[in-house]
DNA sequence: TTGTAGGCGTTATCAA
DNA sequence: TTGATAACGCCTACAA
């Protein structure tokens, strides 16, 4: 059986209150007892129970993280940056996985409410209206993060980057260089913030430029190694006319695209240039380098446990959303098009 | 405020105990009551206090995972076969990154003790006498995983895999494919079972081929791609007579390897071959794919997290060591080196 | 089958 | 400055 704070207010002759009292100095407590109660503490190795604890105060400095994929290395990141700054202020992190299915979101909500926790970190695919009254029908504090929600704006507290204004910059990049025709390969359709926006940005800069994209340019999948590659692969057999330059909604996705041409022969980036979203580790360990957006995910968590600290400890009200900056990074599988 | 069972019970018109029963399928409830009761907690979505049941039950359903690094691939693998069981039992997780460092660890030993964890699953780098005395100490139980301790077996659960036997494996791998020159780009020195243990391996393979290395074949360093490109750098540069393979530490370390080989024109697997370690998703999205040693660590997360719930929930008393089978992979970066 | 009441380990209120 | 004592929300003997 743990040690109690009785157990401590019993050896040192002092009340249970007066213990409490030193451990949270919460009251002022005379320098002598102070020093009895510090000691019996210290040689017992005496820890509050912190579900008493939460019980009266209403507080667990437990911050929930409700994560699609726990190994995927975007999330791995993200997470690592809000585990820092948590850390630091004295959270734990509860992680949760929900495999980006909303039936499994809502339940992790659910189970985050029981545990009490302070505060609800949420990465989602698809924050729909249903997610989003969930969210607000609960008593913690949630920000979203990488992902917008797909409803009306500012209502739930979000920190990302801007999806469009990335794949816009990405395939700028490319019609700047030179290159005219200029193929898609993205993720999957029913992500809100990461297939639909980025998709998006694309279409928005081709537009500007006066380019018309025929379908057949644009393919959409996982973000995954494999999807790039299957997806590399219907672009190039149902094309006769081939891309000079393809814009891929993650790394992984141009990795696996790069693959292919290298399989069917088709020179990065001599014939074809590409441009990746991301900037995992990874990309430099290709050769050529992984020419990517470079999205700062570790930022991006810090930034928005700092966010979410902020409603937990009451200082902050108002929902709004924040952006983290993106940048385009030139390496080697791009480059500009001789005319 | 927060619902709660005393609001329910009113509402019911019936005492708290027989919600609480209800709920809980404790004791028999007449089909009448429990139906009505039923009714007035869904109706109120009424979810009960994890803390307060946890107060009294002595169980938070909470699994403390202790991990040095929450982004790398390895361990994100290792959380989310953790995760999977975990989940799978009604268990949530609670992530701590510890660096590593010995003294982030016993301080998060401790906190996983205030927040009541029913059980740690814990990923060490050197697990001492200090750090096992310490985990003999708490309330829960704790099962090491991917790392043994480096202290006396079988105090402590542990699930992992052999880094003796895997390393050993590779190294006579190479051997049996002819070379005998072979090197070792190996992870930290004070790394116990990924860094002494694989080169405990490498050493024990070519001893018992009757080769002796030099100790300029030898580099030890970080897991991580940039040691792995600089070990091989030096190894270049230090040695006239290069290895005709290498055994790599961890797969990261051989790209990085690979990488500096390629930047000399020194080909693989043509002039050098070399054997990764981990099989990280990425050995496949290589050219020439990554030949290395496939350690399962989603499996033997989900093997540790069903060990921690046998200890947990007490049909288990007995420590042990259980090893998750390795593989080796081979794949493009070895070949046979003609005589 | 149902209800009463005590207790889990803290914090917080109120007297002293 | 210190100490009782009532919460906090729930489970569980023990009674009825």
């Amino acid at each position: 059986m743990a040690i109690t704070i009785a157990d401590i207010a019993r050896e040192a002759g002092v009340s249970i209150s007066t213990v409490s009292r030193v451990m949270n100095n919460t009251k002022p407590v005379s320098p002598e007892l102070r020093e009895r109660v510090y000691e019996i503490i210290e040689k017992n190795h005496f820890k509050p129970n912190a579900l008493a604890q939460g019980l009266i105060t209403k507080k667990t400095n437990i911050v929930g993280v409700v994560i699609p994929d726990i190994s995927n290395p975007v999330f791995g990141a993200l997470t690592k940056g809000i585990n820092s700054v948590c850390t630091k202020k004295g959270y734990t992190i509860m992680v949760c996985e929900s495999g980006g299915e909303q039936e499994q979101e809502m339940k992790l909500l659910d189970v985050l409410e029981d545990k009490q926790t302070d505060g609800v970190l949420f990465a989602g695919v698809d924050i729909n209206q249903v997610l989003v009254d969930a969210m607000l029908k609960k008593q913690y504090p949630v920000v979203l993060v990488t992902q917008e929600s797909a409803v009306e704006e500012n209502v739930i507290d979000t920190v990302t980057h801007d999806n469009v204004r990335a794949v816009y910059d990405a395939t700028k990049f490319l019609l700047d260089n030179g290159h005219e025709r200029i193929a898609y390969l993205g993720g999957p359709k029913h992500d809100f913030s990461s297939g639909k926006k980025r998709l998006k940005g694309y279409r928005m800069a081709l537009e500007e430029a006066g380019i018309t994209v025929p379908d057949s340019y644009i393919e959409q999948g996982e973000f995954s190694f494999q999807s790039g590659y299957e997806g590399m692969k219907r672009l190039y057999e149902e094309n006769s006319i081939l891309p000079t330059a393809v814009v891929a909604g993650s790394d992984l996705i141009a990795i696996g695209g790069i693959q292919f041409l290298n399989s069917v022969g088709v020179s990065v980036p001599d014939e074809i240039s590409i441009i990746g979203f991301d900037d995992l580790d990874f990309a430099t360990c290709l050769r050529p380098e992984l020419s990517t957006v470079r999205i700062p995910y570790f930022a991006e968590g810090e930034k928005a446990a700092k966010e979410l600290i902020k409603f937990m400890t009451g200082s902050k009200e108002k929902a709004a959303t924040h952006y983290v900056p993106h940048k385009i990074i030139r390496r080697g599988t791009t480059r500009a098009k001789s005319k």
